[in-house]
DNA sequence: GTCTATAATTTGATAGAC
DNA sequence: GTCTATCAAATTATAGAC
């Protein structure tokens, strides 16, 4: 049996690709890095992904499916309203204390301006889905049931800023406790 | 007279450095690019700066420097202890609307785990300063006397925290209006 | 599907002329 | 203080063997 033939690699590949990315940026990782990351030459990646915009909009679009499968439905109706919209805060915990890392489009969106035109609109797609699940959540709570469209689309957005700004300020300061402090009254209506 | 002898470039090869940076992030700038920006050759980048961290350090430590500066003093008596405050989300507009970039420690600060130590030390510092001015401000007004420095913290914490995700969000959704929707109560007090 | 090999370009950095 | 010239290494990407 050949060492090497017929693996499929992809799924480690897009792992490594954004776990890079994560910690060093768009710009900040190769071809290179992540295939010695898997294991394979740097022509294996380019056979999945045959440019480096592919490969980013693959990372990021998976990224944003698995973010708000993670959330879960928002109108579920087994659960607290307030315990549905914890779990945004959850996410960004775990992303930076377990995993020690920026949220993928956190980092991507710092980048924006300098990035394949394809990543930034999949980059764009994940905050808006995002503010749409918590538009969403917030409609249920008691106190989201009295205000206007608008005005929950502003919580929504002040809270996803909040998390994304969180991480990045705990990680420079150096103290993931930092999050802690941070409140989130937004997600606590 | 010669053309190009005795010339000073320093500050030029800084602004460019900056605006690139936090447009790009610190791994998406070359010496090329910023000596092209400048229109003198890369050569004569690494005569101020050497390598690349001595480079990002200068840049980080004059936008920490004009950044508080900017800001003036936090309990400077002729002004309301709020217009004091809503000095930080102008500046956070100005670098959104006006100039149509992130803060460089913002960026900076996505891709700490990648810096250089003395760059990463150096945006450390600029929230830890920030956040300093901060609860100076806040303790100025009405509500901020009766509260502790602990919880004083937690709301520089949180509105720097804002500041910086509020302009990653706005900008990923490529509309800088959407700043003004994201409230930061924090800085109102 | 993975590899070797390689191309064309870019990168951070240095030596030395002027 | 700025330049030309150059280096070794790294980058994205492609061609073609197995």
């Amino acid at each position: 049996m050949p060492r090497k033939s017929a693996q499929n690699y992809e799924v480690k590949i897009l792992d490594a690709a954004e776990t890079m990315i994560r910690s060093r940026g768009y710009n900040g990782v190769s071809f290179r890095e992540i295939a010695d990351a898997v294991g394979v030459k740097s022509s294996s990646v380019h056979y999945y992904y045959p440019t480096k915009g592919a490969l980013g909009v693959a990372v990021a679009r998976r990224y944003t499916d698995n973010f708000l499968k993670t959330l879960g439905n928002p109108e579920d109706a087994s659960k607290d309203a307030n315990e549905v919209l914890e779990k945004v805060r959850e996410l960004a915990r775990y992303s930076l204390k377990q995993e020690k890392l920026m949220c993928l489009c956190g980092m991507l969106g710092a980048e924006v301006a300098d990035l394949p035109s394809e990543v930034a609109d999949q980059t764009r797609s994940f905050f808006l889905l995002n503010s749409d699940w918590l538009v969403t959540a917030l409609s249920r709570t008691d106190w989201g049931r009295a205000q206007t469209e608008k005005t929950l689309r502003k919580a929504a957005l002040k809270a996803l800023s909040t998390m994304e700004g969180a991480l990045i300020v705990a990680r420079s300061l150096g103290d993931p406790e930092i999050f802690e402090d941070i409140e989130m009254d937004e997600l606590r209506v």
